[in-house]
DNA sequence: GTGGTCTAGACCACT
DNA sequence: GTGGTCTAGACCACC
């Protein structure tokens, strides 16, 4: 399947971090499996009117955490999937968001109750995107 | 209950946001209550070895955001609990942070259960704490 | 068309909140639109020869109740207009200005019937800006 | 009668400010008469349960207005009601209180209908106050 | 004493 | 280039 993607200018979160989550759920639901090629860096960048730094800088990202892999003078690939994190790691990683999230509902007065009915929302809609 | 709060300047994390949560927690808690007189400006600035505006930023936000409430000379106190923002904005502003640990623990394999998990145990603290 | 504004560096009002005024009587008459560009921190500084932060605070400000929004690197931007606060907040933040205008009348002499005409007249002015 | 106030500490309002509205008030709504002696500055404050400092600014602001009149030795009294400010200057005087209204009115989004309902409202109140 | 405002100048992340 | 954060130090109003 061909790779398509958008990003929102006009968002808080940095485009960068928005590639990286977008390769990421790619990779995840099966879009891009390992050993498919990536876009390159310029092409990805006029796909979406960014800045070809703001491409290399997700790829450079991914490429450290093990997701990608660059192929001298070939281009950008999905790297073989292995495990790269330890649990206490993959705890300790995601520790910051969660609590960004506690915190910001604890701020706007959002229950216990709704936020987690708010998680399950979201983690619904990724299953059965990925099926 | 006398206040106490560590903030860590090699954080991510900005340390008036960190400032921010921890009187958001305590309050959440019951360690600090309606009424209850929060440190000095400078005197929390000098128990953080901070700068007193990164305080007095921290107050403003909070006092923007009715959680706090200033008195003229006397200082800052916690103010009534009261629903600020509209359903949509407190959603909409929840938004970042809840896309933000969707996607880290999809990055790092965390699976849905264990996400959800991760949530409850967080959230039971802070119910429990404050009874 | 272009974006102008003078402030009255030795008026009561604190300088960012002028800045803070000139924006909302901007958007509310239209010179403003949804989704234009502001100028920048340092250019509106400069502009008014005030101190960025001051400018920079006026736009946080703004941002924080949904009149403006920030996108990474490229500057400040009109939002979307929509409701954010609940209305028992928007009554209770209105109180005070309110309460000083009426006792000021009082103060000054001038009769309930004078003093609307007074009001209406000012929104009369905004509403015929915004056609 | 005799001359009763209240002040809430817990507001944003200046308490000197407070104790200069009610007396207006009073005087407007006929409680105090030309020539009634008002409390002494330290009885006014030992009722209030404020600083003696802060009753003594708000009779010299009273004062300075032509509101009241310090006898030498005998105290504070309702002065002789006299025309102070020309139309002119009543209308600078209430321009920046206006303003304010106004500025935070299109702030938090409130309608102008909504806005004149709020005036009519408050000066509805004082005027069956004052009879 | 308290918080609120402003200035000056530095450093960082993002584009 | 953009805005966001932090520091240092000043001045003011209020109590």
């Amino acid at each position: 399947m061909a790779f398509r993607m958008r990003v929102s200018t006009g968002s808080a979160a940095p485009i960068h971090r928005q590639i990286r989550d977008r390769v990421c759920e790619a990779v995840h639901a099966g879009d891009l499996q390992e050993g498919d090629r990536l876009p390159s860096v310029r092409a990805l960048a006029e796909m979406l009117v960014v800045n070809p730094n703001t491409v290399a800088r997700a790829y450079a990202d991914l490429t450290r955490d093990g997701v990608l892999e660059g192929r001298q003078g070939k281009g950008v690939f999905v790297a073989r999937r292995r495990p790269v994190y330890t649990k206490a790691e993959r705890l300790r990683r995601i520790g910051e968001p969660l609590d960004a999230l506690v915190n910001e509902a604890l701020f706007l007065g959002i229950e216990p109750a709704e936020l987690r009915g708010l998680v399950d929302e979201r983690l619904g809609r990724l299953e059965e995107g990925g099926r």
